[in-house]
DNA sequence: GCTTCATGTAACTACATATGTTACGATTTG
DNA sequence: CAAATCGTAACATATGTAGTTACATGAAGC
């Protein structure tokens, strides 16, 4: 599949396809091929790509938008909010990444499958 | 403690601190008063407001920086991927919800109180 | 009452980040 | 050699948060 056609079927640019699925490729999970006939093609078994290994690929993008401002300040004040903070986010995060690290793209191809029979099937 | 002095404090603008500190008065964590010895007084028990109870105050942000981009969508690919993110993310905010609500300012101005100890003697 | 010191709030500005776009070079195939 | 496609740098745009200015309102002291 070409990033044209990728851009077209998300909404968005064929370049911004790129930088996303080359982060992608450098991880191993698809292939890209330049020139007549090239594109992007998935090189991995989907049953061994699980949510936790995309997040990885895509450079573990941070997860929580509240959270410390400064890792290591000067003040008390922020010192203790931030002890009190850490070992909460630090859960919470342990939590998401087992639940991601049981999802695979797999899973999401079959909860595909029955969505889209589903779909056909209310059409009639 | 005016505006202006918080400010100090926080690094940040007097008009920044009224507009955060208005939702804590709302939610009846401080009062204000105007005028010649106005400012901002703490009006609750430090033991009995916990992180849980300011979060809500201040209007309950987005935990997460990632996420669902449409909660509705059309397309039946991103029907999938919604459905498998969305238990891992509910788990995951009770659960940093859980730990928020352990934690209560009392508990913050004690850890204050020997962070401030050990700096002091520290500096002996 | 008048002055001073505060908050309350609307409107505007500045900045950072993420996303989108353009342009062009490199590579592959026919 | 031409067409198709990725690779990548540089630039443009949009969005959201924080900061700023301006002024109205209210309270205290003289």
């Amino acid at each position: 599949m070409t990033s044209e056609a990728l851009g077209k079927c998300l909404g968005t640019n064929p370049v911004v396809v790129r930088r996303t699925m080359g982060l992608l490729r450098d991880a191993g999970l698809v292939t890209s091929e330049r020139g007549h006939a090239g594109g992007w093609r998935i090189s991995a078994d989907l049953s061994a790509v699980s949510l936790r290994r995309l997040h990885e690929a895509l450079g573990e993008p941070a997860i929580f938008a509240i959270g410390n401002r400064n890792e290591t300040p000067e003040c008390l004040v922020e010192q203790s909010v931030n002890a009190a903070l850490e070992g909460a986010f630090a859960e919470a995060e342990a939590l998401l990444m087992e639940r991601f690290a049981d999802v695979t793209l797999a899973d999401l191809a079959e909860d595909f499958t029955h969505r889209h029979a589903q779909r056909r099937a209310d059409r009639e």
